[in-house]
DNA sequence: GCACCTAAACTAGCGGTGTAAGTTTTATGG
DNA sequence: CCATAAAACTTACACCGCTAGTTTAGGTGC
């Protein structure tokens, strides 16, 4: 089949496919055959439209980033927007968590990550934080987010209680973990939150 | 060349040259015959020693964490104990960069790793920490380590003003982040363990 | 001391990977 | 109306993780 009457594919349409494939699948499912068979094409024509196969998992991994909710730093008290944009942004990641070792791994210098950055770092100097400070606090955010977000805590301990008997006298409940992984995960990164903008709080006046 | 007089591989063996070439080449550089061209071997003999890739990149991530400090959990308050856990963790990941995307990914159930969660949980609760929230600090410290090792928060921000020029307007010193990179990230992960400690300070006594 | 079994290297090869090169046909701009 | 660019194709390269089967050295029981 040589060039078509109408074109077949599209970033946009090569984005979404990847996108669900990553999904469904995993960031292991993705390769350049696969996503083409999915779009009813074959491999090399994907490049075509994008040059190496690490531009489509950076485009999937910004289209992620860029549905994170950074609003709240042009309406409420930064106490409040701080608060707002780490649960959006974790639950941005937590709806596509494949994807998440992939972005967690370079440097997000795409149009989504940087309006990202563009509205934390102006939301809190407006706010009367000094640039340095701005500066740590987002980089604390995406600390706490992407730690969180990339491998679950609990997730890393096996149900067997025989494997911790032995070796580990105090880890004799944490086959237990695995079972609470969410309440687990989530209550560690709310604490870490709460912790965060409470202390920032409290330092600001000084 | 058939079973040598004196074994030319080990599982230690195995493990350190890994451990170089992550180090040296980053992830992508170790593959299995090449990993094997640095031992003077072919490639599927490490097979007679490892099952998988993934069980030589497990032991390489596992000897790093090995060598995280938990010792302070025995000598010291807690507060203290965290603090310098939190260093010497820190330390482990930044002085490998490259195996940390790969120790990131998936769960640490591996001895080294198990030990440190030992060590940690035990000193909180000895410290007088319910149990829930000794997890919930655990991995909370975790979040904050392996996020900040794993993506150079500054490093995610081009050299180039003209970048940010147009489209962000609050990131017109962005540029300047790629070098104060290491400052920037280790100041952001000191306010968040300072932030951290002096919050569960606070609230212990309630 | 010999037979046996296992250990540890080898070679060959399978199916898959990302991507480069070159081909063909269609759509489009001067 | 023709030249050019775009978008699909096919072919092919070098590499990947890993399996299978082979060969021989080392250690163990009779």
């Amino acid at each position: 089949m040589p060039r078509p009457r109408r074109a077949l594919l599209s970033r946009q349409r090569i984005v979404d496919a990847a996108a669900a494939l990553v999904d469904a699948e995993g960031l292991d499912a993705v390769s350049i055959r696969r996503l083409a068979a999915e779009l009813g094409v074959q491999g090399p024509s994907l490049y075509n439209h994008f040059a190496t196969k690490d531009d489509i998992l950076d485009a999937v991994a910004d289209a992620v980033v860029a549905t994170v909710d950074v609003s709240a730093f042009e309406t409420c008290d930064w106490r409040e927007a701080l608060r707002r944009w780490g649960h959006s942004y974790r639950a941005a990641l937590a709806a596509h968590p494949n994807i998440v070792p992939y972005l967690a791994r370079g440097p997000g210098r795409r149009p989504g990550a940087l309006a990202m950055a563009d509205a934390v770092y102006g939301g809190l100097v407006r706010a009367g934080w000094p640039p340095a400070r701005a500066t740590h606090i987002g980089a604390l955010m995406r600390y706490l987010v992407t730690g969180s977000a990339l491998g679950s805590f609990a997730a890393g301990f096996a149900e067997d209680p025989a494997v911790y008997a032995e070796q580990y006298p105090h880890l004799s409940q944490a086959h237990l973990l695995a079972g609470h992984r969410h309440s687990v995960d989530s209550g560690a990164f709310d604490l870490g939150l709460d912790l965060l903008i409470d202390g920032l709080d409290r330092s600001k006046g000084n």
